[in-house]
DNA sequence: AATTAAACCTGGCGGC
DNA sequence: TGCCGCCAGGTTTAAT
């Protein structure tokens, strides 16, 4: 799935886009998301404030989470999952994409770049095709209490995150610090594929126990963290297979990957030593593939 | 309480 | 070629 990197390029592709659009008009074609799409899901998204229909104030992110902030005190909650897409088109149209699993749109009108009095119709698809994402409704004064946000832990680019952040968050905890940094509860954001990135940038090995790095590998381990994701944002973020930008096109990171997918491949740190270190291994940790360097990553 | 496994979906790929 | 099992960027719920 998109991890912070993608939903982070998505957020800005969109609100270059979208700016203070007007949301005029949506449609569900299947309410069946990895949750059940709420009953009042788009009347309430449609409700029209003293203005006419909501404007969107802005799109704001929360770890891997979407926010679309509408008048009216509404905000969109959307989470990609594994395959889910959003994508723009100039359009008017509603009538849904037939055969690549798309499960709602949305029309927003704005003014023309030219300025005037003339408005430019844009049409926002969500596609999913493993139906793994969801989308939600709620009041904004509400957000941080709704119940997919409630638990969520420090963004890696609050001023707050660094190495004693992670080491009181790690302290105690007996599980691999690879499950660790997928803990959203913990630091939201990291993925399968950053976290491997991470882990590797920091030299530590996938398979410590997350209560046992010393202060000054959680500062490794932050920094680590921090670079890999501000990379990928300005790469793009990286495209396997579904992730793809807001107007179709995919982002480069994944050809900077130092581990992930390259089991049996040179450590790009180890160069030239492939005979003595084995290359990148991959390993199952709690059902999830991991990828590191046995040579470079210590434990 | 803390960890892990299963469930939710579809599609693509490698192996036979 | 076709079928089958496995794997895939995530999260929640149930079970250990």
């Amino acid at each position: 799935m998109p991890e912070l990197p993608e939903v982070e390029v998505l957020r800005r592709q969109l609100r270059r886009a979208l700016g203070d659009a007007r949301l005029a008009d949506m449609r569900i074609y299947e309410r069946r998301l990895r949750f059940p799409l709420s009953e009042g899901f788009a009347d309430t998204a449609l409700t029209r404030d003293r203005r006419g229909t909501p404007r969107l104030e802005d799109i704001r992110r929360r770890g891997k989470y979407l926010l679309f902030h509408l008048s009216g005190g509404r905000v969109l909650l959307c989470h990609l999952g594994m395959s889910g897409q959003l994508l723009l088109e100039d359009s008017s149209q509603l009538e849904p994409r037939r055969h690549c699993h798309e499960h709602l749109a949305f029309l927003f009108r704005r003014r023309d770049r030219r300025g005037g009095s003339r408005t430019r119709t844009v049409r926002l698809g969500f596609r999913d095709t493993r139906r793994f994402g969801f989308w939600d409704i709620a009041r904004a004064d509400e957000l941080s209490e709704h119940p997919r946000l409630r638990g969520l832990g420090m963004e890696p680019f609050d001023a707050g995150f660094g190495g004693s952040f992670l080491v009181g968050a790690f302290a105690g905890r007996r599980v691999s610090v690879k499950s660790a940094l997928l803990d959203q509860r913990i630091v939201a954001g990291v993925g399968n594929i950053y976290a491997s990135e991470a882990l590797f940038r920091a030299r530590i090995s996938p398979m410590v126990c997350a209560g046992d790095l010393t202060a000054r590998r959680c500062g490794r381990l932050a920094a680590g963290i921090v670079s890999v994701l501000e990379d990928a944002i300005a790469a793009g973020g990286s495209t396997r297979r579904d992730y793809v930008h807001s107007d179709g096109g995919g982002g480069y990171f994944q050809h900077r990957w130092s581990v992930y997918g390259r089991e049996g491949e040179p450590c790009p740190g180890c160069r030239c030593r492939l005979a003595e270190t084995g290359g990148i291994q991959k390993s199952l940790q709690s059902g999830r593939s991991t990828f590191y360097c046995p040579a470079r990553q210590r434990r």
